[in-house]
DNA sequence: GTCTATAATGGGATAGAC
DNA sequence: GTCTATCCCATTATAGAC
């Protein structure tokens, strides 16, 4: 049986099930982004699908299995874009701080580029990778996502390392730790800029939020920069 | 009846009873900080604590009742803290750099103190706090402590406008807010450093995090300063 | 693939004895 | 104040009809 014939003879339903499999992961992975994994049932997301709950399991297994298949979905555009990104600000010409504000700025800027306007989807999906990133080692899951994403983590803290060969390269990973770690923050959209600015700012604007964030880390990098006398 | 007759007929018993509570206290602080609260079952709190689980509800309630008791036990020593800091720090003198390094640092480094030698106890408050301050603005726990916790923000935000009135209102706001999200960042101890730098840094070294942290953002906030030529 | 029905456990909360 | 016993609802997961 060649794949035409066979296709002729399964499209239909696996047209419907895999419609039906993408709903159930946007229900989850709207839910499981806001409420965070222990505070969403089952029965909940099959409401927010639109179907009953035995075939979240029909079609994924345990809840954890869901879960895991959630975050897996995206993941490898999400690394991708990444990846592309890089590549893009490496050939970048300019002044020092100019390409390390590109380098930044390229591992920043995609990830919220998704957020806004990739859908609700990826909204929610951005939300929730940043949510897993704010949790202590204890809670360990997206195992598997972890060492792509590490894996490219490390390729920006090199581009930085080799931009800057005299500056102390654990600095580097400071630095580019302290930048994910706001950057994750922010993604979050915890809300308390909004609170604290009593209105004024909007941490919900992520476009100004990463253009302001570029800016405060690529000058926060020259805290380690040696001769960087800074007076007045 | 006064203080002294009632005491004499109480204490043993309110002693009592105030250890246990402090003991579930403890023990509901610890798990909420390290698996969150939807995660922990009050049977885990009692086993925890060394107490029935029936303890738990006559002492505080309800759940949400318990943890909001988590939350407020050490909530206004933490305030106090902060505040007293801010003041100690202004009155320092220097250059502006160093003013403003003073500032930031009496922000970081304090809850720092406490969490690592304040014992345990402390410890797992701050990872609490620093937990829900990465949480969407859908999931409103703490909300009596927001408030105060709010005003100290704003306090420290008035400090730096002082000392920086060439810089823009608002990019001081967006300069703190990204101070705050590494801060919160890094007191929960994510472990995404360790990983990353294959364990040739350590985020739970706290110590040392807060030194790199504070000058990373003494620096970053010259982004928004006006005349930064900054060129090479 | 999708449904109904149900098993099996877990978890928050209360009553009442001591 | 602390204990045992228990209620009752929510939740995960499976079995079997269609």
């Amino acid at each position: 049986m060649d794949a035409a014939a066979r296709r002729g003879a399964n499209t239909p339903i696996r047209r419907r099930a895999s419609a039906t499999r993408q709903r159930i992961l946007d229900g989850a992975e709207a839910l499981f982004s806001r409420q965070g994994y222990h505070a969403v049932a089952l029965a909940d997301i099959a409401t927010e699908a639109g179907v009953r709950v035995a075939l979240l399991h029909y079609h994924f297994g345990t809840k954890d299995e869901l879960f895991a298949a959630v975050i897996e979905r995206r993941a490898p555009e999400n690394v991708a874009g990444l990846k592309a990104s890089l590549a893009m600000a490496l050939a970048i010409s300019g002044s020092r701080t100019e390409r390390r504000a590109a380098i930044i700025r390229a591992f920043i800027t995609p990830v919220i580029e998704k957020s806004m306007r990739g859908g609700e989807g990826w909204k929610n999906y951005i939300r929730l990778l940043a949510r897993l990133a704010n949790l202590p080692q204890e809670e360990s899951f997206l195992s598997p996502y972890r060492s792509s994403f590490d894996a490219i983590v490390a390729d920006y803290v090199d581009a930085l390392r080799a931009l800057h060969p005299e500056m102390d390269g654990q600095d580097v990973h400071w630095a580019f730790y302290f930048l994910q770690a706001a950057d994750t923050h922010i993604l979050v959209e915890s809300g308390v800029l909004d609170r604290q600015s009593a209105g004024t700012l909007q941490s919900s604007g992520l476009d100004l939020v990463g253009e302001k964030l570029v800016a405060f880390c690529t000058a926060g990098f020259t805290a380690f920069l040696p001769d960087q006398g800074g007076g007045d």
